[in-house]
RNA sequence: GCGGGUGUCGUCAAGUGGUUAAGACCUCGGAUUGUGGUUCCGAUAUGCAUGGGUUCGAAUCCCAUCUCCCGCCCCA
């Protein structure tokens, strides 16, 4: 035997028992995105190398160090490392901006990020997400919002926190940076060697570092006052405050964390994230936000727009698996012909059904029908004389004889 | 990218320097030439992630590489 290919790291084959716990998350998405008025989109998996360095932001870690890239014929492309920027680039080329607002969008399929693979991160995982375009009310937001909760409850999750913030605009946004470096200046030199990358690329991360020393330092008072201070301007304010009623008339449990800001450059005002508490470190399985730029940056017309992702292997890690369903009928049969007819008879009519390829004894040919199948359909030398199948329900070892022209109505 | 752990059959595992590497499940065959799910019997790793090294002798000790896991970073 020669030396076996293995799969290459970060990644993972989704087997034949894994399949129906897929299903059901493209199943349940394709029914609640439906009632709240989605269609589906699928756009392709790589995409120019540009769009993400312009969509997602080149100050991310996304985009600075995880993505596969590839040149082809002098062009720069790359595996998408997230969806939003190709639904973008999509709505944009195929002017979906003329369709009546809102336009709403999901999608679900692979995404690649080249990342230390540990539990629930791969390098190449599966979202779920959705997109809406053209609202720039705060109803969007908890539209969305509440699209994600009750996606999660039909699938059978509860036990989930709500986290929302909001980043506010990039005028008052601007002016908090600038605030948070010069009050941070004096302190540069004692910052860890993470927090001092992160001061010039993007300062609303310095907030949440898990490093003692950094910790120490923003606890300062004057500090501190900067970091707690309600930076947003006005409207931000007024947006965030309605997307907070809306969210308590829906009955939406939420908490607010001013440091949840998110790894993507594109989001303003609204951001949120959904987590488990049984996901160990990597325990967000929902993430998104408001980004009324982007669409206007990759070159369409001024549009506000909201959505978040999901990853699935994380949602099902928290189900509970689904069990394989189990074949309507297996023919056994030592006369491979009648078997082969009557199970093409009971395909046609929409039956699952199998038989013995390799015809093997009887009691072999049961035995498998009993882990396979609910029935048995039994075609011996009696029964093709006579024209009939015996008919063996496998849970309840009740069995009957009727004609063959019969058995299709007691499967 | 950094730090720590891990790796024996398809799966779960015993084995911690000394003859043919336990056991269980799965799979396959038989007991049983038309009645299964129970039972009984049998088969299935010349090899212990991979490659080197130490030793008379290595799954076991050492080194390297890889995998997966845990944490950091980041994210779904």
């Amino acid at each position: 035997m020669s030396k076996i290919i293995n799969v290459i790291k970060g990644t993972k084959d989704i087997l034949p028992k894994d399949i129906p716990s897929w299903h059901r998350l493209e199943s349940v998405a394709l029914d609640v995105f439906s009632r709240y008025g989605y269609k589906e989109i699928r756009t392709p998996i790589f995409e120019a190398t540009e769009l993400f360095a312009r969509g997602v932001g080149d100050t991310t870690d996304i985009v600075n160090k995880e993505m596969y890239t590839f040149e082809k014929s002098d062009r720069s492309l790359t595996l998408r490392p997230e969806n939003t920027a190709g639904v973008v680039r999509s709505f944009i080329e195929n002017g979906m901006s003329r369709l009546s607002a809102p336009v709403k969008l999901w999608y679900h399929g692979p995404m690649f990020r080249y990342e230390r693979p540990q539990a629930g991160r791969q390098r190449q995982f599966h979202q779920v997400g959705v997109e809406m375009f053209g609202i720039e009310q705060p109803t969007a937001d908890a539209e969305v919002i509440l699209l994600a909760v009750n996606y999660l409850k039909s699938l059978g999750l509860n036990d989930l926190t709500v986290e929302i913030n909001s980043l506010g605009c990039p005028t008052c946004r601007e002016a908090y940076k600038a605030k948070i470096k010069e009050v941070l200046k004096p302190e540069f030199d004692n910052l860890c060697e993470d927090c001092q990358n992160r001061y010039e690329r993007n300062p609303l991360r310095l907030l949440d570092c898990k490093v003692e020393s950094c910790k120490e330092i923003f606890e300062k008072p004057e500090i501190k006052k900067v970091i707690q201070s309600d930076f947003i301007c006005e409207d931000c304010a007024e947006h965030f405050s309605q997307l907070k009623s809306y969210l308590d008339t829906m009955g939406v449990r939420y908490s607010e964390n001013k440091l949840l800001v998110r790894g993507l450059d594109y989001y303003n005002r609204t951001v949120f994230e959904i987590k488990s508490n049984n996901l160990g470190s990597q325990n967000a399985v929902c993430g998104g936000g408001r980004y009324d730029r982007l669409v206007r940056n990759l070159g369409g017309e001024d549009t506000p727009a909201v959505g978040w992702a999901m990853g699935m292997e994380r949602l099902n890690s928290l189900l509970p698996e689904v069990e394989a369903e189990k074949l309507d009928a297996y023919v056994v049969s030592n006369f491979p012909k009648e078997a082969f007819m009557l199970a093409e008879k009971l395909r046609a009519e929409g039956k699952s059904v199998e038989f013995d390829l390799t015809n093997k004894k009887f009691t072999k040919q049961l035995e498998k029908a009993s882990k396979v199948a609910n029935f048995a359909l039994i075609l011996g030398e009696d029964e093709i004389k006579s024209g009939t199948v015996s008919v063996k329900n496998l849970a309840t070892s009740e069995q009957n004889t009727v004609k063959e022209n019969e058995v299709l109505a007691l499967l």
